[in-house]
DNA sequence: AGGCTATGTTGACAGTGTCAAGATAAAACG
DNA sequence: CGTTTTATCTTGACACTGTCAACATAGCCT
């Protein structure tokens, strides 16, 4: 990966412009991230990235579509554990999802932050990757409906999307700075999830 | 307003970069929304602002504070409506929240974004302002508990995070563009209070 | 071998936030 | 009243951004 820099031709330039943005966005922040630095340690000119992304938020659909898939697999993990019980299994999901956004913040707010889906900006590969990873969600909701522990009288896309607004709010509220004190995240995940399986203490 | 603007002191040149600032930003978003813009509309330099303010985010924090300030009032007046049952003031305080998220998207966007609360950022005036407001949610919360609506077993602070989690989760949800369809805020709401009062139903 | 195409380059433009240094007017002070 | 301080505003400059146009290179296909 580091000695073809010299010939005129990257040869894998796409890679390793999204290589280099994941890297830096985690590190620097998604504010911070330009496609001038990108190109920089990839060594190659300003212009070239828009040899294989329309602009610079193409490129960021690109990455934030690896995250989707990434979590999607995560997601299914956790769901998906016959050893452990339906209610354990959701609320360690809860707790998995917070933990997710807390763990990684950056590529968070790219996810699902308007930068990405604002006035319908999102590419058709990145719809491709995180509308499934939605719709498991409500599959999720459907399943735990079944299971007596979300209510059974909710339509259950209504609870997905609620549901789903509660962790995604939570974490936001997080990772944008606005709980300063992130010491109780675990507790405020039990109360969510207490919450939500009222009916079973 | 409009006219000494010959003169070389603009005279109230804070409130009227606030002023240009809220319209700018309702009209075209927070993302176009510069100081240099705003400089013109006001009909001075570039740097003019900077006499006003320490830079950029401390323009935005004013106006976030002005939105705080706005909307703690109108979250009281909801809560001391006398006339209504405690149950039907909490329902219409969850449609009220995302009314107003959905129908200020920018101001909402700016008031609880990462623009002005990340690393700290956030001015001690804006907090002065926004504080209040985060502790009359849980000064909401705590009563709902006390009249039966939301569970008695949780602590309040943590309750308060997480119905406030909810509601914006979802307001997030939508101005950022992921949840495209719109159509069905109402009945969002009404799920996510029915989730909240599921011992009330 | 020759040409097509993917990929890379430099140059340029309009825009941004922000600092430094100088100009002006209003307010404070003797 | 005159003078000096202070608040406010201005121009100039810098580094940075995304993106377009025009040109260069090299690998692939016929």
């Amino acid at each position: 990966m580091a000695n073809a820099v010299q010939s005129y031709h990257h040869g894998d330039l796409r890679s390793a412009l999204i290589e280099a943005a994941t890297a830096r966005l985690s590190e620097y922040g998604i504010d911070s991230l330009s496609l001038r630095k990108l190109a920089e340690d990839a060594g190659v000119s300003r212009t070239a990235p828009y040899h294989h992304f329309k602009d610079k938020s193409a490129l960021l659909s690109a990455i934030a579509a690896k995250g989707f898939s990434d979590w999607h697999t995560a997601a299914k993990r956790i769901f998906e554990q016959e050893d452990k019980t339906p209610k354990a299994r959701f609320r360690e999901f809860v707790h998995e999802y917070i933990g997710y956004a807390a763990d990684n913040p950056e590529m968070y707010e790219l996810m699902f932050g308007r930068t990405i889906w604002q006035n319908q900006a999102a590419t058709n590969d990145l719809k491709d990757v995180a509308f499934p990873c939605f719709q498991f969600q409500v599959t999720m909701t459907r399943y735990w409906q079944d299971k007596g522990l979300l209510p059974n009288n909710q339509d259950a896309l209504r609870l997905a999307q609620v549901t789903w607004g509660t962790l995604h709010g939570i974490a936001r509220l997080l990772i944008d700075g606005i709980y300063a004190d992130s010491s109780h995240i675990d507790e405020m995940c039990d109360c969510a999830a207490d919450l939500f399986m009222q009916k079973q203490p």
